[in-house]
DNA sequence: GTTAGCACTCATCCCTGCGGAGTGCTAACG
DNA sequence: CGTTAGCACTCCGCAGGGATGAGTGCTAAC
């Protein structure tokens, strides 16, 4: 019923990132319960807590005093920290990888919730980028956070129907349709004048030739028979495979969407400019996103990765929570949303995890295979 | 050498929006110098202009108390306002108004930066869609502020080619790339199951009939034989027009690209949480962008639009200079930049205004007519 | 091990006083 | 009659200085 993969958390220690299992025996059962209640208070209210509070908390029956004296070990240990003496605690990244991977308890998603997603999501005929955006502007307006959405990578995917169109003497433009029905397009200057005729014969014989292979493997077809027909005058041939050489020469950039850039600016933690200005920024710079949600593409299940100083300095206080989506064999996307790390986890993690199997499913009930 | 039209400035006055021609006769010379003084002061420093600081500028050998006069008839007449007693003036919108319409002078740009923001656009191999983009980018990366360019309207385009591809039973996707070499789709859903070999017949038909017409020319014929051939049983025909009456039937949804949201976000006067807020949404729901450059895209020429509480109250505080490009008969779309009303227009408005021709060259070399 | 008590530490808020920038007004000047 | 110097006044911004209150660490008693 739930995905997996959310008992570990990608998290960096020192300079580089790794994976880590809940560290479960170092702290008792107390101290446990201690600093869930507080992540969890903070998340709500987003003031440091005190032990008073704390100690009148349901479930803790503590004196202030005591709670102290836990909230000093914890201190100890890294997990927490207290903005000056006389403020209460807030959890530190190490308290929140620690809790996402072995305090928070996720829920499946009320059913109530799933329908309207389903329903959102369903609701027009929507062409495969439209609804990537959808999940996007849905991921934002359930979590009232950044929705991201990565579209598949253009090597993995499973190529349906190109198409060559000529816009002047030597300038093509190359229509690439993928599997899960995808457009993508790029341009390609070619060095022989080519007639709409010719390029309509290329099209053809591609099109007989490549449906349903993966671009990689045209890729590797292609070089292979430009060895081999290099002494072969088929000029037809001979120009498909330049043509789509120079098409698969360069992968067609990433694609991500963003939704909902303005929620983020709602949450109190952005109100520093420096900070925001940081993070729309990385929203303007797509390069950068491509890059942290690349990492999480990697493994499958929702993937939670924190922001830190060291590792991920662009999101910096902010966490982004993860999972892939996939259309057909080997055809991966990933989606995700990215708010403050003082996030109700347990509220985002099933989000983000429905929205990517409805996707899937989506995806996968839209297209036939070939 | 320089656009007729930034001699008219939009404008609103009272609920609705209207044209006016400078006002010129209403301010002396004296007066008209100092407002223009004011204006380009606060511009550069952000800061209240005072009588004081006025008098020891270049060209007015006034005292301040002269000065003092002039600036209290300027706000009696609605150009200069006092963020309180004890501050200098700031000009009012209606002063805004008056210096864009008839104050303002502006050069060309530099022929450096002209020769670089060509080569930016020329540097690689752009589709259509790339080009639109990267003019944004430069916009934005010019000007400090945000990008922001309008893909030409689907109605208006010139038809090069449409292609139609199977995705299951009763869906196909629709690729529709205008003569311009830009690539749009959308998924129609079909009552009778088609197989793709149909779906080429149909595509070839389409292309022989339709390559050349601009949208509207081919719902006008589509309708015309629609009605003539209801007796016809040529079935390729009759699925032909079908399928295309079902495309042309919605509008494809308009496009814009915003570039370097971020920048905004370095003005002083978006220091205000609630007003950055509000222009992050105004980003986020393209509607609203569309809906304005919509408004500028009617007229030739540079167009400025500044931002008032009544008339466009998202972007209150911000103006908006535009400019309309075209590719080729009837297709045109807009480009512009938005900032802070308090902007150096006479260095903005020449930027939109190369950035328009520009993008308008390069569309017209790039692609043959048909 | 737990708790009550207490002294201590800071951040926050509000009040106050002060300096400075800029204004409006008036009266004098050319 | 336009221009200018002088002057009183306004008001923002800033720094200093309690007062408040939340929260802590420590210690000693239970």
């Amino acid at each position: 019923m739930f995905p997996q993969g959310n008992r570990q958390v990608p998290f960096s220690r020192g300079s580089g990132t790794g994976w880590v299992d809940a560290m479960s025996e170092e702290l008792s059962e107390r101290s446990r319960l201690i600093l869930k209640t507080i992540i969890e208070d903070y998340t709500v209210t987003g003031e440091p807590v005190g032990s008073r509070t704390l100690s009148r908390r349901e479930g803790i029956n503590l004196s202030p005093a005591s709670v102290r004296n836990v909230m000093a070990d914890l201190e100890e240990l890294g997990y927490l920290s207290s903005p000056h003496t006389s403020a209460g605690r807030i959890p530190t990244e190490k308290g929140y990888r620690f809790y996402v991977a072995s305090l928070l308890r996720v829920r499946q998603l009320s059913r109530d919730l799933r329908e309207h997603l389903r329903r959102e999501c369903q609701l027009r005929e929507l062409d495969t980028e439209g609804l990537l955006r959808e999940a996007g502007r849905i991921l934002s307006a359930a979590s009232n956070y950044t929705g991201l959405v990565m579209v598949p990578r253009f090597t993995t995917t499973v190529f349906r129907r190109i198409e060559f169109v000529r816009l002047s003497e030597t300038r093509v433009l190359v229509v690439f349709i993928t599997q899960a029905g995808i457009v993508q397009h790029k341009l390609v200057e070619v060095s022989e004048p080519l007639t709409q005729a010719e390029l309509d014969e290329v099209t053809n014989y591609l099109n007989q030739e490549f449906t349903g292979l993966s671009v990689q493997e045209i890729k590797r077809r292609v070089a292979r028979q430009m060895a081999q027909e290099r002494a072969l005058f088929d000029s037809l041939q001979r120009r498909a495979l330049l043509l789509s050489s120079c098409v698969l020469q360069h992968d067609l950039g990433d694609q991500v969407f963003v939704e909902g850039a303005s929620n983020i600016l709602e949450q109190p933690e952005f109100a520093d400019l420096a900070v925001m200005r940081r993070l729309l920024r990385t929203f303007d710079q797509k390069a950068l996103l491509v890059e942290l949600l690349d990492k999480a593409q990697q493994v499958e299940g929702v993937q939670i990765l924190i922001g830190s100083a060291e590792a991920h300095s662009e999101i910096e206080g902010c966490s982004l929570v993860t999972s892939c989506y996939s259309s057909d064999r080997g055809t991966t996307g990933i989606l995700g949303v990215l708010g403050p790390t003082r996030m109700p986890y347990a509220m985002v993690i099933p989000l983000v995890d429905y929205a990517a199997r409805l996707v899937s499913e989506i995806l996968k009930n839209e297209s036939d295979s070939i």
